[in-house]
DNA sequence: GGTGACCATCTTTTT
DNA sequence: GATGGTCACC
């Protein structure tokens, strides 16, 4: 009972109210900072405490490990049994339901999930296939193929609107890029594969066209919970809506000033929309902020308030005083890496943790230079977004055979598996799946294809281990075997670095290790790939002091002491390919402002002003127009002294007892005593007295 | 038909 | 830096 007294005592009225709010349709609008996430695992403990059984919530968030973090704690309030929770991301939900209903619409429970990748390569085979790949043709290619149909789906609109609109140098194609979608959704089907959409998709049929599924996920599901719900579309609303017809016992919390990602379809109208899907809808703000200073809430008020459409309020915060974001006008890029360094060594000096440091940036390729930095600085770091280790070429070859054996009709890998024999090419691939695709097992049907004398023992050998890892079940064995097969062809085809690759085999071995069952490891890793990327993805590094380096997509819903945004400068931030229209330089404003509002305490803006841009080679850099329309007044400039200098001008005007000074760090202070071996003890307003070395302290008169 | 070497191209963000 | 396309050669 006192546990309980305490927690509730914890929120804030608005909280509170959502945390009592059990049943009927709730709308939280959930401002940066407002204790979103405490909110909800508050009243995932409530529900379990008046007597609902655990998996009887389900809890979508936008990232798996957003989901696992909520039920911690909500451990940590209530006990172990709210680990039972349901949760989970729409696409992991809609999967694990599709192995027990997909049945209805035609799909066995060992259907294929095909990353983007996969579906890329598809769409190529298809492509060719349907010989519009001739040469000559500016035919579209995989990639803005893929897109522009997960852009039909995800935005229901038809592909000639789309192109309209944002190809219309395609449009001249349209009947050929109807036709190839058309042809794309058959093979789909007819081969048992599914691609991130048709996750959505084909669950949401199954919802739409099975009432009795209906009925008995609401009375398993009683309680629907949705984060991040403004990064929802269409599909993902409707599918909440059909979950919870039985009882309408949904909360959804959102902010609309943080969507990031119409570009897949979101839509942040959806959370005014949501009172009109649910009549009765309690709506609840969270305005205040819990997590940043006044200045840095200054700022982030200023970007947002640029905003065209916005329907939340101004945040408010009871933290006064503290520092103001700080910008940093870069002579290039490699100066931009040495400032951050600099800074993150004095941080740590000062008894900041690496782990409460975090550097943000719009794309994954934007901190190559500062991860040079940082290894020379021996600082250590994980690096999220960009390239992730299942969408390297070597572990998908491997990824591949796995896939086969749990579905062998999968003739995408069979593609993928064979042209890695050497002496098979398209050509031979392709023959050597139509023996198979006759076949009833097709697995074992590669021992009876005629074999040409140049690629026969190479294909003997890949029948061979596939009779062998079927006899096998232990996920983490097969894949040994399985390693031990492909290493050979590794060497062969990537005889430059295999090396390097090897490793990340070693990786994928490890992490095969925590699963039992085949199926489920392929699932996450589809679904729930592990986050970092290639080559640190040793499980001690998780554990270990490291700063984070994020694309700011990826940084969503975190928060560090201190945070970098670096690169803002035109064409990097906003990205040179949305500012094309209005819409999307808006949500790069939004991206923006999620990034400042991750910072609690510290906020550095860096721009370079020379840079490498493709094709142009090294230019001169604008600084990003987020910066340059932010009130002067809101930031201060960082004025680069160097140490020397600093010495020579500390030792020469001599600081004296009395004195007013300002640090970066520290803001406003007086100079209580100067000491021996080029120290200062100074008192600073809200930090108490200071010891600080006149060679790394950057102090300036007042 | 397959391979390997050379060239150009273009790099957003994610389930 | 990786991918895609083209070409010469086996």
């Amino acid at each position: 009972m006192g546990r309980r007294r305490s927690y509730l005592e914890e929120l804030n009225p608005a909280q509170l109210e959502a945390v009592r709010t059990l049943f009927g349709p709730v709308l939280v609008i959930a401002g940066a900072g407002s204790g979103k996430t405490r909110t909800l695992v508050y009243r995932v403990a409530r529900l379990v405490e008046e007597g609902v059984p655990p998996e009887r919530i389900l809890l979508l968030t936008f990232t798996r490990k957003a989901a696992r973090e909520m039920l911690r704690r909500a451990s940590l309030l209530l006990g172990r049994s709210c680990e039972r929770v349901s949760g989970g991301t729409f696409h992991s939900l809609s999967h694990q339901m599709l192995r027990e209903y997909g049945r209805l619409i035609g799909f066995s429970p060992n259907f294929t999930v095909l990353d983007r990748g996969d579906a890329e390569d598809a769409i190529n085979l298809l492509r060719s296939s349907l010989g519009l790949s001739e040469k000559g043709r500016r035919f579209p290619k995989k990639d803005t193929l893929a897109a522009l149909f997960s852009k039909a789906v995800n935005q229901g609109r038809t592909l000639a609107k789309i192109l309209e609109r944002e190809y219309p140098h395609f449009f001249e194609y349209l009947p050929e890029i109807e036709r190839l979608f058309l042809e794309y959704q058959r093979y789909k089907r007819e081969h048992q594969l599914m691609d991130y959409d048709d996750l959505l998709l084909h669950w949401h049929r199954v919802l739409l066209e099975h009432s009795e599924v209906r009925a008995e996920i609401s009375r398993r599901f009683e309680f629907i919970m949705v984060d991040e719900y403004q990064d929802t579309n269409w599909l993902q609303a409707e599918i909440v809506r059909l979950m919870a017809e039985g009882h309408g016992n949904v909360m959804v919390v959102g902010d609309d000033s943080q969507s990031i990602y119409a570009f897949r379809g979101a839509n942040f109208r959806n959370i005014l929309e949501f009172p009109r899907l649910f009549p009765g809808t309690r709506i609840i703000k969270l305005e205040e902020n819990y997590r940043s200073t006044q200045p840095i809430l200054d700022l982030a008020n200023a970007v947002i308030e640029r905003a065209r459409e916005k329907y939340t309020k101004c945040l408010f915060t009871r933290r006064p005083g503290g520092q103001k974001p700080i910008r940093y006008r870069a002579r290039d890029e490699s100066d931009q890496s040495r400032f951050v360094a600099e800074r993150i060594l004095e941080l740590r000096e000062e008894g900041v943790p690496l782990s409460e440091i975090a550097v943000l940036f719009r794309a994954a390729f934007h901190s190559f230079d500062l991860e040079l930095e940082l290894a020379r600085q021996d600082l250590p770091f994980v690096k999220y977004g960009g390239l992730k280790l299942i969408e390297a070429a070597h572990i998908k070859d491997v990824v591949a055979h796995l896939k086969i054996l749990l579905n062998p009709f999968d003739f995408l890998s069979w593609h993928r598996v064979l042209l890695l024999l050497e002496g098979v090419g398209p050509r031979t691939a392709e023959k050597i799946i139509t023996h198979l695709r006759a076949s009833s097992d097709p697995l074992r049907a590669l021992s009876s294809v005629p074999a040409r004398p140049s690629y026969e023992k190479g294909l003997r050998r890949l029948t061979q281990t596939l009779e062998a890892l079927r006899r096998i079940s232990s996920v983490e064995e097969r894949l040994e075997e399985l390693i031990e097969y492909y290493r050979p062809l590794l060497e062969r085809i990537y005889h430059d670095d295999y090396p390097k690759r090897e490793r990340d085999l070693e990786s994928l071995l490890s992490l095969a290790h925590r699963y039992q069952d085949l199926s489920e490891f392929l699932a996450d890793l589809a679904l729930e790939p592990p986050e970092s990327a290639v080559a640190d993805l040793e499980p001690e590094t998780e554990k270990e002091d490291h700063i984070v380096l994020s694309t700011i997509h990826s940084a969503k819903g975190l928060e560090w002491h201190t945070v970098f945004v670096i690169s803002l400068c035109e064409g990097r931030f906003p990205s040179a390919y949305a500012v094309a229209s209005e819409e999307e330089l808006e949500e790069e404003r939004r991206l923006f402002y999620v990034a400042v509002t991750r910072a609690r305490e510290g906020l550095y803006l860096c721009h370079p002003v020379t840079g490498y841009l493709p094709g142009e080679g090294r230019v001169i850099l604008k600084p990003s127009r987020f910066l340059e329309e932010l009130p002067s007044e809101l930031w201060e400039e960082w004025r680069e002294i160097p140490a020397e200098e600093a010495r020579e001008e500390a030792a020469s005007a001599g600081f004296r007892p009395g004195d007013l000074v300002w640090h970066p760090q520290f803001g406003e202070g007086e100079v209580r005593e100067v000491l021996p071996a080029e120290k200062i003890r100074i008192y600073f307003l809200g930090h108490g007295e200071k010891t600080l070395h006149l060679k790394f302290a950057r102090l300036e008169r007042l």
